[in-house]
DNA sequence: GAAAGTAAGTTCCCTTTCGGAACTGTTAGG
DNA sequence: CCTAACAGTTCCGAAAGGGAACTTACTTTC
């Protein structure tokens, strides 16, 4: 399978890599929820190859995840910002830093805190269930085709579970 | 910067991107979440190249998020299982799906559902606060350096909003 | 007993992508 | 006019990926 074709793949999941799922994209846009902006700020605090750099604010933008809005004229300078479809990816940042603070963090513990406004405390996040506030884990659930599932097919293991 | 450097880097995010952060890990581990664990599986399922297969089942079970596990002796024949370090990626996986459902399905809807054993409803997961219980969105949040920073440095404008 | 099948890789070749550095275009300031 | 700042673009050699064939170690079928 070739890369361009995943984002018509019958998967929530290969969509969302389409966008998100090379070496890095979400490192710009963890700085981005860090509230970088500019184009010689990614660069400088990534360290990422400037015309790789070029085409990843490219397709994040042709993607609808962030915009270019101008901050001057004359030379006309613009800057990327997150859109509302970008910082619905909050969640997927919040739970990669969670596992890296869990998983990959050596004996010093881990190189960010995260600290919840509302209580003050820092925080890791717990997934629950949108529908009776639950805990969600892997094996809370089970799964089953969709409206737009279009070929897609479940393997024999996930298929038996749901019965 | 060199991919192999990523692991060392002061950043969960970073950390947690040196082994899911490429083209194909996490479909490989989609595959795991759906009970999928014999080689000619994950290869028939994804259209994978094999020796790229071959190669990230080797990089997760190095990693402690797969282990092999001998199903049948003469001919020796191993299948692949999440580890206790691989179940908790279910959080990542979860939050990329909504992702998708939510911004990449086209009109017909979701490809795939997922529901709750616990309320036999089709739900989201939201994330909330492990302190105070109470929702964690992008901007409910501010970032300090923890005890394993060394040398890591936030952009003035995350250092601003902190104070 | 030879031929074919099965599962899990490995090897090869060719194309695409990446890292690193240099170059370009536009404008401001000295 | 010369230099600097910012946002890219271009070029080259190295690394990674797609696709198909080959390998190994057995078992099953003819």
């Amino acid at each position: 399978m070739r890369w361009e074709e995943l984002d018509r793949e019958p998967c929530s999941l290969a969509r969302s890599l389409s966008i998100v799922g090379d070496r890095w994209t979400l490192l710009v846009l963890r700085e981005c929820f860090l509230r970088v902006r500019r184009f010689e700020e990614f660069e400088q605090r990534l360290g990422i190859a400037r015309h790789v750099l070029a085409d990843r604010l490219k397709k994040l933008t042709d993607a609808g995840v962030l915009v270019k809005v101008p901050y001057q004229e004359r030379p006309r300078r613009e800057e990327y910002r997150l859109t509302e479809k970008g910082l619905d990816l909050y969640p997927v940042m919040l739970s990669l830093l969670d596992w890296g603070d869990k998983w990959m963090s050596g004996e010093e513990g881990p190189p960010v805190l995260r600290r919840h406004k509302a209580c003050g405390k820092i925080a890791r996040a717990v997934q629950v269930c949108s529908e009776c506030g639950e805990p969600m884990g892997a094996r809370d659930m089970t799964v089953e085709l969709g409206p737009g599932a279009e070929g897609r097919e479940l393997p024999p293991a996930a298929k038996a579970e749901g019965k």
